[in-house]
DNA sequence: GGAGTATGAGCAATCGTTTTCCCGGACGCT
DNA sequence: AGCGTCCGGGAAAACGATTGCTCATACTCC
């Protein structure tokens, strides 16, 4: 592949005149800038990434560690921050680390080795990242979940008290014993979204019982158990769901079990999707900005990047619920 | 950003030693490729990716270029050409091409620029793309839709197989005016969707009108227009539909019209996800094996890149239609 | 006409690795 | 003891761009 000395020779000008001719540098004859530019295209000529990032000691590209890219939720940041980091001639590398600290850890390596300008990370909350981040000064931003000692930039949804509203919903509709299925303990989101359900149940003036709660991996199948297990102990007459994956499995259980969402238990989830109108009766969500939590996000991070000094910020965008028929009797 | 003459300086050897202990080369002695190894641990290095790209001339990345990463059906190559590529050492640069060849081509231009090891994509089907790609002897494998004169392996569904099939059972189901809504004109397999659904009417001995077939882009929005004027001027009773993403603007239609999937319309539609059983009546699709396409693709670029010389490779793989409630009447 | 200044291009250093080449010492064999 | 062979490690040359510095030329102004 041509180099930018091949592009000089057929152009009979230096190195650095190319250079300065290609990247609209300096002040450069037209008309050797014109014979470059010609000269360039002959050849195909196409610079040599690696080369100039060493020399540059920058590159343009930024990593972003999801936990799943099949999961909707993360998906659509993952289009937030593209978008914005294509807008800004970056690329992305993209890492699924399935909320495994050890595998976070490698790609924060990868990432680390490959001089990436940032990270967009959804944290496991593993200590090691942290540091590990905090060690090299890279620039974060992390989304959905603060970091651990919450180091750098965070995006974060109000889930908390979303959770909580999504309860009161509940309750405004007549249903009393509301029961929570959410995720792994130690994932943020998931014990937020707990704590906003207890908050709830509070407010709402019913006393809760763990005996209502359950855990499971944020994925289609743990819920399916979880639901089917909190629905044989404890009758609970409406469900809170604490992702999209979790409610396909919830769904499911109810439809096995003949329940009626809605009519025989109410139910909200967390996370809008296309599908949520489909079924029947809808179902009521708690819709989180995930598009624009990826593009405030990516903006952040390339503020960050282009030297904004200014304090570790923490953007708490809100979620809001959308009431549909899984949540009203009848 | 300790760098390796740092490391060489403190284990008291040469960068030399120092490359050759850390990349487990040659025979480097025991007590001083250990002195080494402190040395880094104790600074903390990380070998500059960009330096070492630029020297042994290759780079562990490959490229994916897909439509769109909020399409559930890309999304599940996505994550099989991660692991992939994960489990051989290489990370993935990630971007979005929305099927425009201007775009496709951008992202090309940067995949080469960066040097990367290989690219996988979802051709627009860009001639000037092909070219660009053939012109570097980039190593390529298209996934889902071949490249433009099959330069290149191709990993392949035999979507206008299974399109036929779709077609044969919904006549079989008893259904006779089967309309067709596919995808926009020059993706392939939005055309070989078509065929199919041709090739079934055929088959089934129904003739076909070109009223009943409508063209749109692979987006809910634009199915759903497309739906409604199909329902109203050419009256089919059922609907051959061509990705997801199209069903749930097909779905959103009928339920607006009041027909109910599979009594008042048939419907099957392309590519399975989680939430086709949860609505009532469950949907028939044609599931992909998008997962294992990714994987197989990510497999073959990975062959390629490591000097297997053959000839080029297409692998079709069959898609199978999974008969649920939404095309049988009753 | 001469001195000073602007303008534009080239030389060469530099980024941090890997890898080739070479050299010194140790060892084995005759 | 002398010679040949390994073997391990260091010096230095790449890799291909960017950029500070220098220098030649032409121009302006007195």
């Amino acid at each position: 592949m041509a180099t930018i000395s091949d592009v000089a020779h057929r152009a009979g000008v230096s190195t650095a005149t190319v250079s300065r001719a290609l990247n609209g540098k300096s002040t450069v004859d037209p008309e050797l800038a014109a014979r470059v530019q010609s000269a360039a295209a002959e050849l195909g000529y196409r610079p040599n990434g690696p080369a100039r990032n060493l020399r540059k000691q920058a590159t343009a590209v930024l990593a972003l560690i999801i936990s799943d890219v099949e999961n909707p939720f993360f998906t659509a940041v993952a289009r937030g921050v593209e978008d914005v980091a294509h807008a800004a001639g970056y690329s992305l590398v993209l890492c699924n680390s399935d909320d495994e600290p050890a595998k976070e850890r490698e790609y924060i390596d990868v990432a680390l080795q490959e001089r990436v300008a940032g990270i967009l990370l959804t944290p496991t909350g593993d200590a090691d990242s942290a540091e590990l981040l905090a060690r090299y000064a890279l620039p974060v931003v992390a989304v959905d979940r603060p970091l651990p000692d919450s180091t750098g930039d965070a995006v974060l949804v109000d889930s908390r008290r979303a959770a909580e509203q999504a309860v009161l919903h509940l309750a405004e509709q007549g249903y009393r014993r509301i029961g929570c299925l959410t995720g792994p303990r130690g994932v943020l989101t998931a014990d937020d979204r707990l704590a906003g359900y207890r908050d709830g149940l509070r407010a709402a003036g019913l006393g809760g019982s763990d005996e209502l709660v359950r855990r499971s991996e944020f994925r289609a199948t743990g819920a399916e158990a979880a639901a089917r297990s909190l629905l044989a102990e404890a009758a609970p007459d409406a469900l809170l769901v604490a992702n999209n994956a979790m409610a396909v499995g919830v769904l499911a259980a109810l439809a096995e079990l003949g329940r009626r969402p809605g009519r025989d238990v109410g139910v909200v989830a967390f996370d809008d999707a296309p599908w949520t109108t489909l079924i029947d009766p809808p179902l009521t969500v708690v819709a989180q900005p995930a598009y624009d939590m990826g593009a405030l996000a990516a903006r952040l991070l390339l503020d960050r990047i282009a030297g904004a000094r200014g304090e570790v910020s923490t953007s708490t965008l809100s979620a809001h619920l959308v009431p549909r028929g899984s949540s009203t009797r009848g």
